[in-house]
DNA sequence: ACGCGTTACGTGAGGCGTAAGCATA
DNA sequence: TATGCTTACGCCTCACGTAACGCGT
């Protein structure tokens, strides 16, 4: 019966040229090498080798063997990692978000209900977590909105407010009773911090003339929050979640594009094993 | 390392169902299967079973090994049979004839020139024989008449010229000295001798309106053409390699279609391999 | 009680490394 | 002389089979 040891040991030999040498990259001994050879060719029936007394290399069969040698090894390694990768699948309950903020709510309830499974959490593009629920990258998604779909059970959950965050003395701070529209601002430069998900482009629709410092690293993005006269964002739920930590005032925004209502996602056929996730979703503010 | 023994394993238990029985049909007793299973599962850090304490099945990590594990095996067979076969050509000058004539000839030649070469020679149809020439099927073909083809070296041999076989007491008989054409006995039912290749279109086209009673045994061919009143064919060549032993008449045929040079051809690259071959071609009648 | 799967234990085949031999550059 | 492949020999690992055990039907 061929082994794969054999087909290791001949695409060894293939990539090495020598014996000794392949011998060497495989730990074994160059005899073994050889014996290893030689039965390879015993059980195919076939010379896979031209020898000379002291030299060695593959004939015209031992070159085809080769090719499909490498082609099994390469499966073989395929197989161990999609089957790694299925098993993975199955311990990991997988959230992609529109935004940040359902994040912060839902994997505290995940981990609780769901001990053993990993939760992973990722903020990704709405056409990206559509299609990644569909494929099953995905088990459960948000969204900034309600989606009707055959497929998906659809949840209304927390509702986020976009606030802005301004130093006391900016011209627009004197607005945090009334409210004010973001259009007010456009063209000023803002601090985002990054990931912001589908907030970005509500920034972007609405103050088309502004320019985004983004910040990737949170304490860089505090340290400047504090230290310039830069507007930023914070919103009901970052509050909620994270403290407000500065002398920052929060201005109500009275666009609608400024408060939105998440919506969980999964597919019907695992609403099931869901429920109780779900069931424990905040609803609200 | 996962080896080839354990995806044997795997695959014999998805067949069977139990170990117990994967094992009887794998030859080695049911601990050691379970063993070998125990194995691969620690060597993919994945478990493929689900375990009850008396029972035990594929889970969907399981399933999917199998499929990797069947496709891979196949692949492993695969690639010994290729190796094999590859080795097979290289060991044999496979000869591609248009007619039967031909391989009487060539094959104790080649059996001579190249000594511990295996010399296969078949009939076939005339694409087939062109496209086998190119595509490696064939070292070399016949065919009844001359090809220019850069790909390939040509060159005409022996002569065959069909004779019409009659008993002497048939109309016909008479003409052995003038000749006469295959038309005249059109309708007639014939006997023919399989695997006449390109011959049986001339009969075909020449007598369309005949009956032809092919026998594949050569015996019974030779039993009926005696025993029978009917019309038969023999050739030159068929006279010269296996005599004529009956009290047929043979009338000559003045049709041009009975009459053909056979041209013997090869790869141009593998010409100078086959170079004694070809001096060695019988010319003429 | 029987069938099936796992664990325990002793054994033997087979692959390993070392050493020696031989041919070539 | 150095390099590289093969053969000889003894060792040791590892996969095997037998036996014993546990559990469910």
């Amino acid at each position: 019966m061929i082994e794969l040891a054999q087909l290791r040991h001949l695409a060894a030999f293939h990539q090495s040229g020598t014996l000794s040498q392949a011998a060497e990259e495989l730990h074994i001994s160059q005899p073994a090498l050889s014996r290893s050879m030689q039965k390879l060719e015993e059980e195919l029936q076939v010379p896979l080798f031209e020898r000379q007394k002291n030299k060695i290399r593959l004939n015209a069969n031992g070159q085809m063997a080769v090719e499909h040698a490498q082609r099994i090894l390469e499966d073989v390694k395929e197989m161990a990692e999609q089957v790694r990768a299925l098993d993975r699948r199955s311990h990991t309950i997988a959230l992609g978000n529109c935004a940040p903020a359902p994040g912060w709510s839902a994997v505290p309830v995940l981990s609780n209900l769901y001990p053993g499974m990993t939760i992973s959490s990722e903020v990704q593009e709405i056409p990206q977590l559509i299609d990644g629920l569909r494929d099953g990258t995905y088990q459960i998604i948000t969204l900034p909105y309600a989606l009707a779909d055959e497929a998906f059970y659809c949840q209304a959950a927390q509702k986020e407010t976009l606030f802005l965050c301004l130093p006391p003395k900016h011209p627009c701070a004197q607005k945090v009773e009334t409210g004010m529209n973001l259009e007010e601002i456009d063209g000023e430069t803002v601090l985002l911090f990054s990931t912001l998900g589908f907030w970005h482009s509500v920034h972007v629709k609405l103050m088309p003339h502004s320019r985004f410092l983004i910040q990737h690293d949170r304490d860089t993005f505090s340290e400047l929050v504090n230290t310039t006269m830069l507007p930023s964002f914070m919103t009901n739920l970052s509050v909620k979640y994270f403290g407000k930590n500065n002398d920052r005032v929060l201005v109500p925004l009275l666009n609608p594009e400024a408060s939105v209502t998440f919506h969980f996602l999964c597919r019907k056929e695992n609403y099931k094993k869901l429920k109780p996730f779900f069931r424990q979703l905040p609803k609200g503010e």
